[in-house]
DNA sequence: TTGTACGCGTTATCAT
DNA sequence: ATGATAACGCGTACAA
């Protein structure tokens, strides 16, 4: 803050004399009523008489009066605003769940505050920076972050409701997919296809992006694996960083391969195009030489007729927004706080297109 | 707002005896000394001690306290937050623009306010409603919106520092890139490779998303074809949606065609995806039968090597955050408003992958 | 260097 | 049904 002077003091009791900016007082006095009659009628409280509603409707808008949401918010103690909080707004995950969630906070009357935090590794803005957050929102959505306990912590003392997509912490509502379940579906589809070297490209752990979401997916791979009596030890395992081009410079490297898998499962649809361009760079036909799949059913991903196994995104960014306003309702009605740490887990179908097929053409096509 | 009580109300004198949350009286009291003195001290302003300012600093800390946001805004009339309006934040190009504008603006302490009005057809939320903007924030950001001229009054009379990428509006401060020149340039490369039958899949201008750029383009393409001497109603043109979808949609009907072209230009690079998905799905070989190309050089563009002219759109986020920022700079320096309709154009540049190539080879294979 | 006191624009309480 | 008026939590002239 600079030393710069405050807003227009003592400014003339004229309407709108400076800023084209009038104050509940102009409205007051131009209706003929106290301020605080303009308030109620303005907001739609019912001990106004319609006669002077009428006469502060119209002196409003001659006036081009809304509230100061500043204001009001100093007042009530609410700010009508709910904070979202993401890795990245760019990517197609984040910025479709969050897609759905604006606009159904819209629907409702709630603005969207945006913090992308980026990835650890690049500079990561952590939270602990508290002034940014503090007492700016009423609520806080938090996209598939992988936060540091003190940051936990941190966003607890906050005191307001909070609901996760795509990630877990004790305590707090979260919506999501069954990832371990999502990852199992597709090595299982594979699998079901007489592949028996698949490789696998999944999140690397060790990066705190996605963290939970690389290991439950690693994990349903396994499942699905020694579910079919197979060494789960078995695929290679490729840990990529959840980029295209990352993937495709891994692909290229394992496709490359005189022993080269039938098939390749990606922990996302983004990694899986990335595959696809390694392949076809490779001169490798999909599905005749390898089958590739995803996970996600990304908006791109028939354009590649890529097989995949398909995730509501929006309707999750929906669904958390819903929770939040019901919470954010149930607060204001009473004490009553929150519903804690409920659950709710969307489902998965495989969309079978055309970059998966059986094994015996790749086998026959090596042979 | 419903009529629930207001914040606690004539609370005990104690430090964050209830909520946790403690007021400016809490550490002025800790620190003992006046609330005035907690402001200057805790803001860096000079003519404290450095005795005092270090009782208030560890008072500060030790009672986790935070100037409320809502209260110094009103209290300096400055709010530390930038709006943004973007027809969608889940479409690559917004979501990226968002995304370079957010990081820079939060380099500077600033917050984002986001607001996606969606495309007209599809029950776009006007900007009419006033309630939502005003006094929300310090200056807007405009993403790709086509705004009506009502709502251009409005976002006016808000009285605050606007700029815009992607869209033109007297009098406002703009970044963006040279559309006709981009297509221009696109359609050129082409016509270089020997194309002569070139179909174009733009824009719809009667849909109200992006009809400046849909102008533009088609504009760029008409451009080269008259300066190299072609009919510039020659080309197939088609109308998209900008959606992959409708691109793909549009491109199996046209390359199904006896007399189809030898090559698509489509307006966008998700377009363009559609076109090669259409492609694939004929049978055709790219670029052997049919070249494709697009404009944008969109993030999964390298996947199917796809040829584009590329522009810098986190960039464009960034340079428009960039201006707003010394708009805000420089007014709180003083009355000296802003820079008025300043016009910021990004270079573009063609980037080469594989699915363009020779007509020859098309017109070979056709034949 | 520090404290006092007022104003920012509302909402909500308590009278009337 | 309406009007005064005290908060809300801070910034900041002005006085000391």
């Amino acid at each position: 803050m600079s030393p710069s002077p405050g807003p227009a003091r003592r400014r003339a009791p004229g309407p709108a004399t400076q800023t084209g900016v009038s104050s509940i007082h102009d409205v007051a006095r131009r209706a003929g009523v106290s301020t605080a009659t303009v308030s109620r009628a303005l907001r739609g409280l019912d001990n106004v008489s319609e006669s002077t509603r009428t006469r502060v409707l119209s002196a409003a808008r001659d006036l081009h009066y809304v509230a100061s949401p500043t204001a009001t918010s100093l007042a009530t103690g609410r700010t009508g605003v709910v904070g979202v909080v993401a890795p990245f707004v760019s990517r197609w995950f984040f910025a479709t769940v969050l897609g759905g969630a604006e606009s159904r906070l819209r629907a409702h009357g709630l603005h969207v505050l945006l913090f992308s935090i980026g990835a650890p590794g690049e500079g990561r803005k952590t939270l602990l920076d508290m002034q940014l957050l503090h007492k700016r929102f009423d609520a806080l959505l938090v996209i598939a972050c992988d936060l540091y306990e003190a940051e936990i912590a941190l966003l607890r003392r906050l005191g307001i409701p909070i609901v996760t997509v795509g990630l877990e912490v004790e305590g707090w509502d979260r919506v999501g997919i069954d990832d371990v379940a999502a990852a199992d579906t597709a090595m299982t589809h594979l699998l079901g296809l007489g592949h028996r070297r698949v490789a696998f490209i999944g999140g690397d752990d060790a990066v705190d992006v996605h963290r939970a979401t690389a290991v439950h997916r690693m994990r349903g791979v396994r499942r699905a694996l020694h579910r079919a009596g197979l060494p789960t030890a078995c695929p290679e395992l490729l840990l990529g960083d959840w980029t295209p081009v990352g993937a495709e410079r891994a692909a290229r490297e394992l496709l490359a391969r005189p022993d080269r898998p039938s098939a390749v499962l990606a922990a996302s649809d983004e990694m899986a195009m990335g595959v696809l361009s390694a392949a076809h760079r490779l001169g490798l036909r999909v599905p005749d030489d390898v089958s590739v799949m995803g996970i996600d059913d990304h908006e791109l991903a028939f354009t590649h007729a890529l097989t995949t196994v398909a995730q509501p995104v929006a309707e999750q960014g929906e669904l958390a927004a819903q929770l939040l306003i019901q919470t954010l309702v149930r607060a204001s009605g009473g004490p009553g706080v929150a519903g804690r740490g409920r659950l709710h887990l969307l489902p998965t179908r495989v969309v079978e297109r055309g970059s998966t097929g059986p094994v015996a053409r790749a086998v026959a096509a090596a042979g």
